[in-house]
DNA sequence: GATGGTTTTACAATCGTTTGCAGGAGGGTA
DNA sequence: TACCCTCCTGCAAACGATTGTAAAACCATC
């Protein structure tokens, strides 16, 4: 019957089918999709003439047709601050964690890296129409675009922030709570002098950098200019402030660093310098990354829940899909207390 | 000029572009093309109108037209032995450099996550003209379908082991002298009882396993069954593993893992154990991932650069692409020595 | 003004589906 | 036999681009 599935990959199309079967397309198109106005003899003969030929529908033409992709985009705009996307361990398991929600829900994953956004990008995006909805990860220094499309594009949900004037749906961390919450745990071990150690510039850091100033004025403890050691997301550039921040101010007693890499690098250079982890330094990391139960101390660290993140913004965005309309969430920081405050 | 490009995101196709410049369809699409048959000032016209109004080309109906979509397809079978893609780094980082380089070249990124693989899952997604080009990260139990669908199927690139019958294009590292430059050097350092952690069962781990026999066996060893410990990548399971080879074998003095999360969980329960390491058991693991040298103690690991093999396939790929055909590359494996086996 | 040669533009077919609507086949009833 | 109803099935028009080919416009030349 027909030709051998196996051995060729001819372009097939419903029409060559159809002429197989002795019908005419639009009665295969209905067969395959399972239509009830085909008989069901005439369904079964067609769907096992179309496997035994290997054929598979065209998503281009159906989507195109449709206007409907079974897609997801997956955006990541990376401004300034952040060069590539492979630096930081939260953007890859981010991703892995979509790609698992994403696909359990049998829609395909279209993957964007923004790499410097240009005005009108995610516009741009949208009216390409590939997907049927998109989850963009981070706000990088891209609030106005969003806020621009948020507006008018419905099935977008973002990670993030929360921002006052912001029009599109947010799932992210309480930022500051997390930054306080670290800072405070500082404090309550003892320390005085504590640095941050961070790019304030995107919104989620900033909202830290909040949180850690709140903890700092609470605690009557001195908020000084020489504390706040800008730090890029990269290891390299990590290590390049905290040998900054070390000879600038040697005082320092404490480090919150904005994430768990920056916080890994500032582990190597209070190491290299002869500091000792927790006894002269404290440090405290953000985003519990794999690393930070396995580095050396173990990091304190404020964990972000990236799975149970991930599982509720697919969910937001399918339930905006279906026309309901969601507010976003804002999750719980959890503070993992390990020795690199708190020795073992 | 033209409608407010801001504030509406109305389906917009090129035909009313072609009426609001007062020109045809195919005038306009030559025009945004660049092709020469149409007058410098008309193709001006034309896009100033286009990017008035805020037009975007839908690439499903010019896929469609063209029967090419500029997308690039990374695909990660996960066969009965990997239940999910976020367990490992190794997969995360693969995927985040596939999305550098394939980003890099202005193609975008499809991910298909393909668990369990089902028979003609691959013709499936070939046939499905979704993509330009694959890439299959893996080849799990798959290397059937991936010799079926190589030979028919040319812009196909797999990472994975060399097998003898392959007739598709695979970057991969040479898993055999990886692991028997893991193994050897753990015997140059005086061990004798070495146990292999890991599931044997993917082409790359066979090899790396098949290395271990073979330094085993070329210094004299003692080639036990009990010493073989399978344990999947999982971080739960393979503390399972390492805790029954500790029972089992309480006189093993080294553990060569098949990945670094293997060896880290086997740090762990060595620690629990009361083990210390390297002094009592030494541990190599394999992939040099982020986490290796930030353990604790910091891993003695094979490294693969996953940065550069990314490069290689993605470029591997698009000389297929260009109609080239290309053999494959074998990495050469580099073994990182850390004080998980001399004591630094 | 007719002819010929260039440049520009437009027509229409095509890519591979889906689906509203029209119509054919078949059976039952009068 | 004529008629109506109910099931199925097929025709043809979208979806939104690209491109070979035909034709219109323009200029120069005779």
């Amino acid at each position: 019957m027909g030709i051998d599935a196996g051995t060729e990959l001819k372009r097939l199309k419903m029409s060559d089918i159809a002429r197989l079967c002795g019908v005419s397309t639009s009665t295969v198109s209905r067969a395959l999709a399972g239509s009830p106005l085909i008989q069901e003899a005439t369904r079964e003969m067609i769907i096992e003439i179309a496997d035994a030929n290997g054929y598979v529908i065209n998503p281009l033409a159906r989507g195109l047709r449709l206007q409907r992709t079974n897609t997801i985009g997956v955006v990541f705009p990376l401004g300034a601050i952040t060069a590539q996307l492979i630096s930081d361990p939260f953007f890859q398991q981010m991703l892995g964690h979509m790609v698992d929600e994403i696909s359990l829900r049998g829609y395909q994953i279209l993957i964007s890296k923004v790499a410097p956004p240009k005005p009108g990008w995610l516009r741009e995006l949208i009216k390409a129409h590939r997907t049927d909805g998109m989850v963009v990860i981070g706000q990088s220094d891209q609030h106005a675009a969003l806020n621009d499309a948020g507006q008018v594009y419905r099935p977008l949900v973002v990670w993030g922030a929360h921002l006052p004037d912001q029009q599109y749906c947010v799932v992210g961390l309480d930022n500051e709570t997390g930054g306080r919450m670290a800072t405070e745990h500082l404090i309550s071990i003892g320390r005085r002098r504590i640095a941050f150690l961070g790019d304030a510039s995107p919104p989620e850091i900033h909202q830290r950098h909040q949180g850690y100033l709140a903890a700092c004025r609470a605690a009557g403890l001195e908020v000084n200019a020489r504390f706040d050691m800008p730090a890029a997301f990269s290891p390299q550039q990590a290590e390049a402030a905290a040998e900054r921040l070390l000879s600038e101010s040697p005082d320092v007693d404490a480090i919150f660093a904005a994430s768990d890499v920056i916080a890994l690098s500032a582990l190597h250079v209070l190491r290299r310098a002869g500091k000792r982890v927790p006894d002269d330094v404290a440090v405290v990391g953000f985003d519990d990354a794999d690393v930070a139960s396995h580095s050396n101390p173990p990091l304190t660290t404020v964990r972000q829940d990236l799975a149970h993140a991930a599982k509720l913004m697919v969910d937001q965005l399918f339930r905006r899909l279906d026309g309901e309309s969601t507010d976003g969430v804002t999750l719980p920081p959890q503070l993992i207390i390990r020795q690199s405050t708190v020795a073992g």
